[in-house]
DNA sequence: GTGGTTACGGACTGTTTGGTCAACAATTGA
DNA sequence: TCAATTGTTGACCAAACAGTCCGTAACCAC
């Protein structure tokens, strides 16, 4: 019937992610996603409606494969203190490796709320509240916390603040050692069975 | 000898720290400085060499206004938990007046950093460092921690990640009542005396 | 007053922005 | 082979961007 498609949309919206997490909304051109997805403006505008319906998309597929890694990090088996060290330790990673440090794509976006629509910025929202669900259910791994919901609760909030601090830190260049013996602290205060 | 200046140079900058706060680097432009000031182009590049430049300037007066402020905050007599206790009070007013939620500008800055020179970048960086002296100089006030500065050092960093990570949450207008229940706990867990 | 000096404000510039258009190329079904 | 349909491409657009220029207004010393 028609001509087919000479890209994968799959992939291009991989690179759309990766280019609005690194630069924001405001401070991504048209221009740095043609570059990134090696495709033109046309042949995006022919999937998406505009350049907010990127970021809508972008945001998205980071939920889906980011945030979904990490919900199945804190999932696995373990105590909670077990769950959330490999939670920590993979957040690490990104200080090793001397790459450029991201931070964490939704705590961005939430601070480029400024300039974003109403739906990427109840997007986020919603994105963070199914993150702090994960932290609580990690966290009634651990009888202590199974017994007392408010305790649960009020565990998963401190940890959710502490975590997206951490990744501020972290982009912020903060020295690795600090860092390192603060998540050490942050373990250690979650109580043990 | 010649015209006196018909504004205030310090009045200026408070707008400016104001709008590039609230929106950013990338996310202001000079339109919008001119409204916010009450200036003209011509009157900023008179006193700013360029847009970078006003944005500098503004980082410096948020750290010796707001950042100021806070170390004033923690360095009060009292217990490391009554200090901190005050700090994040202070913050949580953010969250009771029904306003905009700025969000803590050093930290929309270190997120902006992309698009960042190497000054701000740096600026942002040493801004940072000082505020967790500051916190390591609170808990100095305990004895626990006067005694082991391993912990104090430990400690500091992680309720640095805490705070900032704080400040994220309610810009991304998460539900008072879980970070209040989140603050209690984080101080509940520095140690008293 | 007058001359020298400085501040102000609007008009202007070249570039980049997000977004559109129309011509061309490629593929399919008949 | 030929129409119909779709993908790709580069040219194009108006608006917004940071930054500049210059004529005019206001002030000071004298």
């Amino acid at each position: 019937m028609a001509r087919p498609r000479e890209f994968e949309p799959e992939e291009a919206l991989g690179a759309i992610m990766g280019v609005f997490w690194r630069k924001g909304f405001e401070g991504t051109s048209l221009q740095d996603i043609e570059t990134a997805t090696g495709l033109n403006k046309q042949s995006l505008y022919r999937i998406y409606a505009d350049k907010r319906a990127m970021y809508l998309a972008a945001l998205r597929r980071y939920d889906e494969t980011e945030i979904a890694r990490s919900g199945e990090t804190l999932s696995a088996p373990g105590t909670p203190r077990e769950r959330f060290k490999r939670l920590f330790d993979d957040v690490l990673v990104e200080t090793a490796e001397d790459g450029p440090r991201h931070g964490c794509f939704l705590c961005n976006a939430s601070i480029d709320e400024a300039q974003l629509d109403d739906d990427a910025r109840s997007f986020v929202h919603a994105a963070m509240r199914r993150v702090e669900r994960k932290f609580r259910q990690a966290l009634g791994a651990g009888d202590a916390y199974a017994r007392d919901a408010k305790l649960r609760n009020a565990t998963a909030a401190k940890l959710l603040a502490f975590y997206f601090g951490l990744r501020v830190l972290i982009k912020a260049n903060m020295p690795v050692s600090g860092l390192k013996a603060s998540v050490r602290q942050a373990l250690e205060e979650i109580r043990a069975g």
